[in-house]
DNA sequence: AAAATAAAGGAGATTGTTATCCTTTATTCA
DNA sequence: TGAATAAAGGATAACAATCTCCTTTATTTT
């Protein structure tokens, strides 16, 4: 569904998010522990997220990664569409670049329900709504 | 959502079914022509397809791709569940291997919701039923 | 100021997907 | 039987995604 890249960004920003609820800062290489992601991959993602903004950072002796009010607020929309772009929520199902509702490919009716769908999901998934869930063992993110 | 793989075979069997309920074989360069793919890639992807007996073919003149009885009845979930295979279905969305009811990612229950939906709309599909459609310019293969 | 820490950045290796080419096999038709 | 046709099969090229390593820059602490 989600490219690698995409997966491990949403991992380690809902993991980001609850070390910031914690009131820390999280470095690297707990990051890549904490989502079972390879850690030199995982850093170059962040450091590319750190730029568009999506997630903050801080260099040198308790620095690391973190997230602002905004950034908390994002959705997962966002973030999706930060690494994978929006191809997930406005691409056609079987590839055409021409199709739309004028010119449809033959299942597209169809397909725009189920996008929509998983897009207001991610629209209303906040990345920083997920802390309770962890800290309960009612979610994981690891493995 | 699916590989070009995935997107290609689906287009060229829906393409090869108009052309079998018409009452004719169809050879790869119409094919290709017929759902602008790169011809010797679409070639592969049936050769491995007829092995698996989703699409049906004879070699010699006259011959070309067609869909048997069975072939013209299967859904697109079947077709990709040949190509791709089922992770598109069951798969986690964070891509978490261990990622299942007792133990869920953070978004496990409501991607649930979304990737049934997506099965039902492709299970119902079945690859004959969109001649018409076709016919009618109601729905395009192309570009 | 120097040492230590941690992210940023650049460059490259590995792997998987997508795509092409050429030869072989099966079939039909004359 | 021989020529023509069309898919099957094998090998490989091109490209993109995934992943790793090493150097540089910024910041903190002593």
């Amino acid at each position: 569904m989600f490219s690698k890249t995409c997966e491990y960004a949403i991992r380690a920003l809902i993991f980001i998010a609850q070390k910031t609820n914690e009131g820390n800062r999280i470095g690297i290489k707990e990051i890549a522990k904490g989502i079972d992601s390879p850690e030199h991959f995982i850093a170059k993602i962040l450091q590319e997220l750190s730029r568009k903004g999506v997630v903050q950072s801080a260099k040198g002796p308790n620095g690391g990664f973190y997230l602002d009010r905004d950034s908390m607020n994002q959705s997962l929309a966002d973030v999706i569409r930060a690494v994978d772009g929006d191809k997930i929520f406005n691409g056609c199902g079987l590839g055409l670049r021409q199709c739309s509702e004028i010119q449809p490919c033959p299942i597209h009716h169809d397909f725009k329900k189920v996008r929509t769908a998983l897009r207001q999901m991610l629209e209303e998934a906040k990345v920083g709504t997920f802390t309770e869930a962890l800290e309960n063992s009612l979610a994981f993110l690891k493995r």
